[in-house]
This record gives structure tokens, sequence and C-alpha cells, in this order.
DNA sequence: CACCGGTACTTGACACTGTCAAGTTCGAAC
DNA sequence: GTTCGAACTTGACAGTGTCAAGTACCGGTG
């Protein structure tokens, strides 16, 4: 099905309109979906904003899904770039896991349509034909990875400490986008300087099943040395 | 804008051709969702499933954002009566708190599609206006929240530590779920029991920031008491 | 220079969607 | 038995993704 080498860039654009319409698409995808959410992004309207029929879209990719997961893997690109722009900045393996999640919910409440893109449904279940997808994505985990295995010391733990990394910054980013905290956090500016704050507590402390009773002296030392105590969750408000 | 007054079933329905349409839609809607997913589901679609006209479900729901909320309320509920009958079974508060990560896990992928819609970004948008919506939501993370308290003995404690649980499991399934970790665990029943047992692993073992050098003992000594060592997550596969 | 093949794009159409406006039917209250 | 309103139908509209066929333009070849 997939003919073999390199998946990127095999053969240079003709640039006929607009130099390199299928860059363009791409995008400007992605201003339309920060802009408006994904919902609003049209294949129709991406061509009126770019000036070209309402079917040129259709020879650079083959259907929306094809454009969706385009728009993904540049957002993946940024996203891995970010990532490692902030792991270099830690001088030791464990600050630069701490640095590393701070980024992660930083991009994902920057770009919070372009992260659900990223991650969203609609693509896992067609990404099997998308490579660059896929690659991108690998490739922007593999920075956590590698540095969970220098933080970790050994690689096998550093593979399920990788993943509990993962696991929670990307958990607390998608809660906080989808307003499941609303209720408790309000949304605006002060809520996300609450929550930003929340997860750095809990990537100072760790969570739960590791602070049972006995044992919590040397953690709380250190969370304090690596930030500001978290602030405590507001009340919900009782009326609305 | 909204009447005062008890917002769920302020009325009697008048069952005309389907007993209940209301009902009828959003049951149909759960299980069109789970069989073909989000993007499959259409008024239109359910009107034909169901015997009525397309303008039928207009009647019952203002447009589909409407009734895309009132199937993630029942989404929600049903999730609570999950989440709740996992936590009556264990006995310690720290053994009610697994069982629920657990179950929280388990519900996501059992129904991935219904998941997604409760926790999609469709909704997070209006749902200001669906306050059926926010108080089956709260509903739900109650139960967490007063696990974690009690398994944390104090009640701010219990916040952070209910949020990061919530976090982990939330992150974790959403990931297993939109394939983020396909490269490295397949989707298929083999790669789910493997994920399980990561889960299980990680909610016992606790997450990396915890899991500095020092102090390692007690923790591996209760995670072998809690269930088995993880299995390593396997290799990338070398070829597709 | 003319010619020509193929790519990039346009035009037009189709089936489908959500939503609105107006008409119809039926249950129950008076 | 009549009336009234809610539940539902019918018909229409704009907008969408996608396909088929046509057109303009660039590169190379004679």
């Amino acid at each position: 099905m997939s003919v073999p080498g390199s998946p990127i860039a095999p053969k240079p654009p003709r640039r006929r309109h607009h130099g390199d319409l299928r860059r363009a698409l791409v995008l400007a995808g992605l201003e339309a979906i920060e802009e408006l959410g994904v919902a609003a992004l049209t294949i129709r309207g991406l061509a009126r904003r770019l000036g070209v029929s309402h079917a040129a879209p259709a020879h650079h990719f083959p259907d929306k899904l094809a454009l969706l997961s385009a728009v993904a893997s540049e957002g993946f690109r940024r996203f891995e770039t970010a990532l490692r722009e902030e792991a270099r900045a830690g001088a030791t393996p464990r600050q630069r896991m701490q640095r590393i999640g701070r980024a992660y919910v930083r991009f994902a409440l920057d770009h919070p349509a372009t992260f659900r893109v990223m991650f969203g449904r609609e693509l896992a279940d067609c990404s099997q034909a998308t490579s660059e997808l896929q690659q991108a994505s690998a490739s922007a985990y593999a920075v956590l990875q590698e540095t969970a295995e220098a933080a970790a010391g050994s690689r096998e733990a550093g593979e399920v400490h990788a993943f509990a990394g993962w696991a929670l910054v990307h958990g607390a980013a998608l809660l906080y986008l989808d307003g499941a905290l609303r209720p408790r956090l309000p949304a605006d500016s002060a809520g996300r300087a609450a929550f930003e704050e929340l997860v750095d507590a809990v990537l100072s402390r760790g969570p739960p099943a590791a602070r049972r009773g006995s044992g919590g002296r040397a953690q709380k030392r250190e969370a304090e040395a690596n930030g500001p105590p978290p602030r405590r969750l507001p009340r919900k408000r009782a009326s609305s």
C-alpha cells in the first residue's frame, strides 16, 4: 500500500497559485483551528481563505481526515521543539523532567485546539494510514522517554517512569481544557495560574499512591525547595 | 434565560409514538456512538433508527450539542455508578482508591466513544448552558474526592491527592484510547492487558516525582504486595 | 519555434447534514 | 364534543465533503 522511501517531501512542490498550497493549507488549518475550534474547520472555508476553489484541497489531501492528520503532525513537530528546548534548559535529569512536564501543560493550555487535534479521537481511528503522524508523535514522546530513562537510572524503570509522568501531565492538561475542573477552578487567567501551581505541586510531590502515611518528610522538603506550595482549590461557588 | 427549579425531569413525557422519544434518543445515541463513533452520530440517522421524521428530535433538543450533552450526562451517570460500586468493594481507603483508578480506566476502555464524548471538547465550549451535564460530571468526580480525602486523612491533602490520581488515570486512559501508545503497545486484547498491568503498577508504585533515589524500599515492598510487577513495555516493532 | 503530457486547479453536480417555518394529528382538559 | 397545545410531519434552505469532467499552465521534446 505505502511506497518505501522517505515519506516526507518526496517531490518538490510545483507552486502554482500559492507557492505551496499544501503547506498553506496546513498552516491556515492550524490558525483556523486555534481561532475557532476544530468544528469550525471546513475544507471549503480554508479554500475561501486561501482564495482557491472549493475542490483545490482535494488534490493535496484525499479527504478531510488526511488534512487533519497533516495539521496534527505539524502540531507535534512544534510540540517536540518546545519540549526539547525546555529539556535542554534543565541542569539535572530530575529538573529536566519537571521542566518538560510544565512545558507539556503549557503547550496544551496555549494551543488547546491544536493539542486536542493532536491527541484526538478522529485520527486514532485512521492513523494507521498516516505514518507521518505516527512518526511525529513518537518523536515527541521520545523526548519524555529519554529524559525519564536518565532520571530513573535504568531503562525499564525509565519506561514506567516516563509513562506515569506522561499520563499525569496529559490527563491534567485535558481535564483543565475540557472544563472538568471548572466547578472548582474558573476558566480565566487566575484559574489557569492556580492550575499551573497545582500541577507544579503534583509534579514535585508525587501523586497519591506514593504519599501514604509513612515517609513523607523528604518529599515535603523537596516540594518546598522546588516551588511554592499549592494554593488550595477554591471551594465551589454557592450559586451560579 | 434559564428557568429556576429542578433541572431534571420537570414534566412527565406525553408519550406519543415512542413512549418517551427524548429518552429513546439518548439511549439510541449512546448505542450509535459506541458502535460507530461520535462522527457517525447524526440527528437524521437517529430519527431514521427510531422511525420518526428527521425534525422530530428538534422538539426535544434545541440543537445537536444539546443532544450530545444529554448523552454525555447519561454516560456520567453510568460512570459514577461503576465507580461507586468499585469503591464500596474496597476494605481500606487506599484499596478503594486503587479500585476506583482501575474502574476508571476500565470504563474508558470498555466505552471509549462515550468516554470521549463525556470529556470531549465540544461540550466544554457550551456546557455553561447545560447544568445537567455539569452536575453529573461533578457528582462522578465527588466519588474520587471523597475517597481521596479519606485516604489522605486531611481535606486539603485529599484535594491534591484526588486531582493527581484523577489526572493520572484520565491521562493514561486517553493515551491508550487515542493510540498514542500504539507504537509500543498493540491495540488488541493482549495490548490492553499489558496496559492495565502497567496502570496497576503505576497506581501501586506512584509516578516519577516520588520515586527518586532515596527511600524506595517501602514503596517496592508495597508494590509487590498489591499486585504483580509490571511487564515491561514491549520494544517497538522493527517494521510495520 | 510548435507541440504535448501531466499536474494544479476550476466548475458543476450529488448526497448528506443541521436547522428553520409552516402544517397536521392526536391526547387530554374543559 | 369542542378546544387547545404539545408532539410530530413535511418541505425547504444553506452549507458540507466528495466525485467527475473540463481547463489552464509549466516543463520538456521534436
